[in-house]
Order: structure tokens, then C-alpha cells, then sequence
DNA sequence: GTCTATACTTGGATAGAC
DNA sequence: GTCTATCCAAGTATAGAC
């Protein structure tokens, strides 16, 4: 039995039936994680999705946890360019933000956040999946930690915030929005308070550059 | 049949059997949710952990989520007594901050956030749920802004930081910490962001004191 | 009123058909 | 190599025993 998600990849037959039918299950895998949760994901709830039989998430993928990591994978790194690419042409810490916020609305909408936090939260009950999704987040980690250094060194705030820690905090909390804006559908709150830190951010450049640092 | 959870409690009989058994299912309820997260805790799971049948979960409580509801309330209740002392015994911000963190150690070890964290996981899945746990969320943000209320107001912020934001971002962060804690039991990234908030805030008090703002 | 035996449903996974 | 028919385990819920 093929070992799924692993360099051999069954049938790989460029353009294929077979890679075809692999498309179809990680856009439905995807798409039943956004709109069932973990918990509602179930094979049959992809195949059906994909107006595939049920058994083929099995021969394809092994099980239906390894179809659910190629699908965060696949999120993940769509969304990894996009952000890349924001930050990239993000000039000053404030226009950072806008960007942040901005992309982040796009996620909560689409449900692309979603998809991770429904896995870490289906880490809890499915054995060993905790430690691979743990290893699917460690990118996001050292992009907010790049990102934010710019932002920390620019504002002349380095000798006060490491940029480590202030990775994990905006990371956790992008999981606890999502998480409570789930809840109740509503983004209100989560718009309120980034533009608190919006204010909050344009003060801490105002404090940098009394202080003289190379304030932008 | 009995509406579980209201009212109409069937065996209220003080001390009789019907209590001793209920109670005995909701401590298995909050077991279960720590250890087994909620897409691993079943009527079965729980009646295991309390030893008792597990279709007694439906003759006391209606049903699974219903139980689970109830342990959200039962944990919910205990920690907001154990916050709310706390935090009136702490005089500075910065020994707010010491007593926050401690007690959320506290949780994290015992696993009271995962309670509430796995009911915010399963809300996606099981319907009706995410107004419910919503619901119970409500007292937290609550006594989150009373809190930071006072320490904004003491640092002199109160213009630039409105509580309400930061009590939602508080909670948010609460939540994603807890979670990714949880994902590999490494707590030292979350231990060390809050040596990072102590820092901060000390300098907070410090920016303030200069702006003559009354300062403690 | 309290609890147990049992029916029914859904989901994961494989043996074997094409 | 690709996919389907089928089996088995686990979960919810109730009918009925005590």
C-alpha cells in the first residue's frame, strides 16, 4: 500500500484521470473543512463533494487525516505568496497594517484561516496530527517575525519588543480572531480593533521619533 | 421528555442519587474535553470516565451537547471566581499582569481553556452550538475590560487604548495561545511572550509618568 | 424516577471487481 | 492502475425494564 502524501504518488500520470481526481478531493477537502468544520469532515462528505466515491480519499491519500494535510498545505501556501508579496510592497509599518488587516478580512471570508484552525483544533482528537500541523505553522512564525523585525527596526523599537515574541503574539491572535469571529459570524469587533491598533501603531512611531531613533 | 439544562432538572432530589450521578457526568464531561478533545468525547466517553452507562447522558441532560454546555458553565464559573479575586488583590498593572499570567498557567496545566477552547472547535461542526458558547464567552469580555479599564486608566492611556478592544484582544490571544500551546505542549514561547508584555507595560508606565499622566 | 438493553446511523477502511 | 461493493466499529438515541 502506497504511503500517502509520500514521494510516491500512486498515479502521477501528468493530466491524467487520476491526478485529476486528486484535484477534485483536496478543492473538496478544503471546501468540506470551510463549510462542515473538522468535525463534518468526513470521507464521505469530500467524496461527495467532489462527486467522488467516498473510498477513493482512502486509495488516494491513505486516510482521510493525510488528505486534510495536503489540503492545509495547499491553502497554506496559496496564502503564503499573497502575504509575501503584500508585505513585500508595504513601505511604512502603518501601510503594513492596512495590508495585514486587509488580507486577513480576505482569509476570514474565504475561510482560508479556517482551514488551519480547524485542523489545530481537530489536532485534539486525531492522534499524531497535532505534531504535523505544528510543523505546517512554523512558516507563518518566521514570516511574521521577518515582517515584524522590518516594522520593530524601522520604529526604533528593537531594544524593547523582540520580534520573536511579538511573532507568536500576532500569530495567536489571528487564531483567536478567527476563533471568536467563527462563533457568531460577526467581524465587527475584529474591524474595531484593528483600527485601535492602527492608532495605536501611529502613536508608537510618533513615541520612536521623540526618542530619536530612525523613525521613518 | 425533560428540557436538559433548564429548568426542570428531573432528579433534583438534594443529595439522592439522580445529583450524585449528574455531577459524576459532568466532571467526566470536563475530563473528557481536556484529555480526548471534543471530536473524541462521546456519550460513551463520558459515561466510561464516570463509570456509568452512557445513556445516561441522555436521560439527564438530553443530550451530548447539552451535557457539554453544562461543563462549559460548570469551569467557567470557577475560574471567573478564582480571576475575579485575583485580580481585585493586585494593585499595579504590572502586578495584574503577574496574576493573569499565573493563572493562566494555571489553566493551561489543568486544561480549564481547553474547555472552552474544544466548545468553540466544536461549535463549527454541531448546529446551534456557536450561539451557545458565545453566550458563555460574553462574562469574559466583560471582566477582561473592567480589568483593563482600570489599568488603562491608571497608566493615563485611557485616550489612546480603548478597553473594549483590548479586552477582545486579550481574549483572543487567550484563546490562541491556548491553542497553540496545545498543538505540542510547548509552553515556553507563550512563557516568554509574557516576560515581553511585563517589559512593555513597565515602559508604558514610564512613557505615561513623563506625559504626567497620575501615574502610580 | 432511574437506569439498561437494544435499534439505528454514520464513518473509516479494505477486499476484490474492472 | 483505478475505482466500487461491502464490512466493521463507534456514536446517538429510545423503548422498555426495574
Amino acid at each position: 500500500m502506497a504511503r500517502p502524501g509520500s514521494p510516491s504518488k500512486i498515479g502521477t500520470n501528468e493530466g491524467g484521470r487520476s491526478t485529476q481526481t486528486r484535484t477534485q478531493l483536496i478543492d473538496a477537502a478544503i471546501s468540506s473543512l470551510i463549510n462542515d468544520g473538522f468535525g463534518g469532515t468526513s470521507a464521505r462528505s469530500i467524496g461527495e463533494r467532489a462527486n467522488q466515491n467516498q473510498a477513493l480519499v482512502f486509495y488516494h491519500f491513505g486516510s482521510v487525516a493525510n488528505l486534510l494535510l495536503v489540503a492545509l498545505d495547499t491553502v497554506s501556501e496559496r496564502r503564503m505568496a499573497k502575504y509575501s508579496s503584500a508585505v513585500e510592497n508595504a513601505g511604512t509599518p502603518s501601510e503594513l497594517i492596512d495590508v495585514a488587516w486587509q488580507i486577513f478580512r480576505e482569509d476570514l471570508d474565504a475561510g482560508y484561516v479556517t482551514v488551519l484552525v480547524e485542523m489545530m483544533a481537530g489536532s485534539s482528537t486525531t492522534v499524531g496530527l497535532g505534531a504535523e500541523v505544528a510543523q505546517r505553522i512554523a512558516p507563518w512564525f518566521a514570516f511574521a517575525e521577518v515582517a515584524l523585525e522590518r516594522f520593530i527596526g524601522e520604529s526604533g523599537l528593537g531594544s524593547l519588543i523582540a520580534a520573536k515574541d511579538a511573532a507568536y503574539a500576532v500569530v495567536a491572535m489571528y487564531i483567536g480572531l478567527e476563533m471568536l469571529t467563527h462563533l457568531d459570524g460577526d467581524r465587527s469587533p475584529a474591524i474595531e480593533l484593528f483600527a485601535q491598533v492602527q492608532k495605536f501603531a501611529g502613536l508608537m512611531g510618533a513615541f520612536s521619533a521623540t526618542t530619536g531613533a530612525k523613525g521613518k
